[in-house]
DNA sequence: ACCCTATTGATTTTT
DNA sequence: TCAATAGGGT
């Protein structure tokens, strides 16, 4: 039998309308309510639905008072999609709960560098505390205060030569600061304590220095800033970042009435998608207003849509929720518009709670569920196997918990590898996978973007069914005629080269060689730096991944950026094609957190004991299955973050889905085949 | 044999 | 940043 989900018996749609309506009579009777849809079960058609309700209803008296309703997601995309699904009005603001908070509070910045100010005492306190308590700081603490200061003045004076050094092995390290030291040496003894101590003095010094401006109101001290691209705050530069920011919309709120009025006033109604996702402290800013909107007796709506068992990000409220926001009135729906029943069979075993999905419709019978055990090494063979009727049309989606994984099953390995062993990816370890994996080329990394850009356009000028407009800007178009343009493209197709560094030769050789002066200004636009050529390239790549240059490390550095540039421009073209979710072939991969949201026919899950640091995951999570109850803190932790990240995976399939252990699953096999049914044991032969 | 320190290498994702 | 491990000292 073929799944064709497209059947709706009257009963379940007289069902799902009482669902609806029920949110509905909680908007007209202000009743917070938290609506639970677990996935696959329309949430966010059920947001628009109240959306729209709350427009039609309360529209015309919203605008007369120049009110409006709040909708906040969690991520920009998803803001874009509500947009679009709900369609143009200015009554709704949709935005992340970033750019509400920080459009809340960012008008009152003479109440904002007074919490900003606040902030920094408390913070120099803390750091202070840390001298005087932690181990770390033992020597420190023996020096006499006028040591204390004189050696703090020392390393200040030598910043540079600390920076410089600062990523050396422990040897190098000491021998690169030892002739600064002088009598305090002895200081450095152990590395770590020793950039322990330096840094916090130099934080402690860079904010009583920024206290200071500010209490003399010196230029740029008067304003507190919001650094949407950074991920860490800058205090001393007045710059937040996001949780700062969310801590200080908190802070604001609660101190100030009369911005809650206003707010009270101008928001009536608040719509929060995937709550269980968002941070404790806004569900605490919401609670805030909520009460003081009671008080005032002009009650507010607050609506809360998610499902408590796809909080996948730790720092997300969950099932928690209710300790921050009592009196919320509980919306289950409990239908699945998604998948086949046994898909969804699976899935509600998973969740294993009072949440039990049946499909809305009659012709959901047909999907497919296997679970295979096999070897780490034979997954390659069991993806090709399994996916031999797959078309591009028809991929089939698989499902890795490493973007290591990802990259080296995509084919652009190399590429991940050496970028991940650059000095400045070792040191932002965790920007890696922002900076080269994005899908949002705003976030690339500076040398990622590059590349980016000089294999997107050297993909367009091979592609034939590029238009020229797409390629040249509309100033070099519009001062060329017709024969100069085509000069010009046939020069553009002339760039050829099988790596990275051949290509970026090839356009480098035809900047010095040809005359040509609109092909000096594209090359100049692509590769936006100073001298468009092959020895700047390679300076900008080294100086950008090499931000601390040494004589020790000058060799690696430069081989790595050749061996950088010298990968084959189809890795990188794989690369590129990975990005911008052009995939050419009939396997597409993803980590699992990235799937979430998304839907795919046929699902291959890549699955193990291990996840992270965390040797025993998804095996704790299925040992502790039939009797979860006894679990207590960290190991519920565990165990529910196991469990969520599952269900996502698995609630992710429509039709068919295949899931490969690659560890040992003797002694949870009959949890195992509880909730997947039969384990095939797979193996390379047959 | 044991303890402490130095070094190394590693998850995911959002704003 | 943090945990695991390698390695050195007692």
């Amino acid at each position: 039998m073929i799944v064709m989900l497209s059947q709706i018996s009257r009963e379940n749609q007289q069902i799902e309308k009482a669902t609806i309506d029920k949110i509905f009579r909680n908007i007209d009777d202000k009743k917070c309510t938290i609506f639970n849809a677990g996935a696959g079960a329309g949430k966010t058609y059920a947001l628009i639905l109240s959306l729209k309700y709350a427009v039609n209803t309360y529209g015309k008296m919203l605008k007369e008072h120049n009110r409006q309703i709040i909708c906040i997601t969690y991520t920009n995309v998803a803001t874009e999609e509500i947009k679009k699904r709900l369609g143009n009005t200015s009554i709704v603001r949709i935005s992340t709960i970033h750019e509400r908070i920080w459009n809340f509070i960012h008008g009152y910045q003479k109440e904002l560098v007074e919490l900003h100010l606040e902030n920094l005492i408390k913070q120099v306190d803390e750091l202070v505390e840390q001298t005087t308590n932690q181990k770390e700081f033992e020597l420190y603490r023996q020096l006499s205060n006028d040591d204390k200061s004189n050696f703090f003045n020392i390393m200040f004076e030598n910043k540079d030569t600390y920076y410089k050094s600062y990523n050396l092995g422990a040897k190098d390290f000491k021998q690169a600061l030892s002739s600064i030291l002088g009598v305090y040496a002895s200081l450095l003894k152990n590395v770590a304590h020793f950039k322990k101590i330096v840094n916090t003095l130099f934080r402690i010094g860079n904010y009583k220095k920024c206290i200071q401006n500010i209490h003399e109101s010196k230029p740029g001290y008067n304003e507190v800033l919001y650094n949407v691209l950074s991920n860490r705050d800058q205090l001393h530069r007045m710059k937040i970042s996001h949780d700062t920011l969310l801590e200080y919309g908190y802070q604001m709120i609660k101190k100030y009435d009369l911005l809650k009025r206003f707010l009270v006033d101008k928001y009536p109604f608040m719509f929060i998608d995937e709550y269980q996702d968002t941070k404790e402290i806004v569900i605490s800013v919401m609670d805030m207003l909520q009460q003081f909107s009671v008080d005032i007796k002009h009650p507010i709506f607050v609506g809360y849509f998610g499902d408590s068992v796809q909080n996948i990000y730790e720092d997300g409220v969950g099932t928690n929720i209710g300790n921050f926001h009592s009196g919320l009135e509980v919306v289950n729906k409990e239908f699945n518009r998604r998948s086949a029943q046994e898909i969804v069979y699976v899935a509600n075993k998973i969740r294993n709670d009072e949440i039990v999905q049946s499909s809305i419709f009659e012709d959901c019978q047909g999907g497919s569920v296997e679970f295979y055990v096999g070897d780490e090494r034979d997954a390659t063979d069991f993806i090709e196997k399994n996916t031999l009727n797959a078309t591009k049309e028809n991929p089939v989606h698989c499902f890795m918990l490493t973007n290591k994984s990802v990259a080296q099953f995509s084919g652009f390995e190399n590429l991940y590898l050496l970028f991940s062993s650059t000095q400045y990816y070792k040191t932002y370890y965790q920007q890696l996978n922002t900076e080269l994996l994005s899908d949002d080329p705003s976030k690339l990394g500076e040398i990622p973007l590059l590349i980016f850009r000089i294999v997107k356009f050297i993909n367009k000028v091979r592609n034939e069914e590029t238009s020229i407009t797409d390629v040249l800007t509309y100033s070099i178009y519009a001062n060329n005629n017709l024969s100069q343009v085509k000069v010009l493209v046939d020069l553009l197709k002339r760039i050829e080269g099988t790596t990275l560094l051949n290509n970026i030769q090839s356009i480098c050789g035809f900047y010095q060689s040809e005359d040509n002066l609109s092909y000096k200004k594209v090359i100049d636009s692509l590769f936006d730096i100073d001298e468009s050529s092959i020895v700047d390239i390679k300076r900008y790549m080294i100086q950008k991944l090499y931000p601390n240059m040494t004589e020790e490390i000058e060799d690696d550095a430069r081989k790595n950026v050749e061996n950088i540039l010298n990968l084959e421009m189809n890795e990188y073209t794989r690369w590129y094609d990975y990005l911008t979710g052009n995939h050419l072939g009939n396997v597409v991969y993803h980590t699992y957190h990235r799937t979430k949201g998304l839907e795919f026919d046929n699902v291959i899950i890549v699955l193990g004991n291990s996840f992270g640091k965390e040797r025993n995951y998804f095996n704790l999570f299925f040992k502790n299955y039939k009797d979860s109850g006894h679990l207590i803190d960290e190991d519920l932790k565990k165990y529910e973050q196991a469990r969520n990240l599952l269900y996502v995976s698995v609630t992710r399939a429509v039709k068919n889905l295949k899931i490969l252990y690659i560890d040992d699953v003797s002694g949870f096999s009959d949890v195992v085949e509880s909730i997947f049914g039969e384990i095939q044991v797979y193996s390379r032969d047959n």
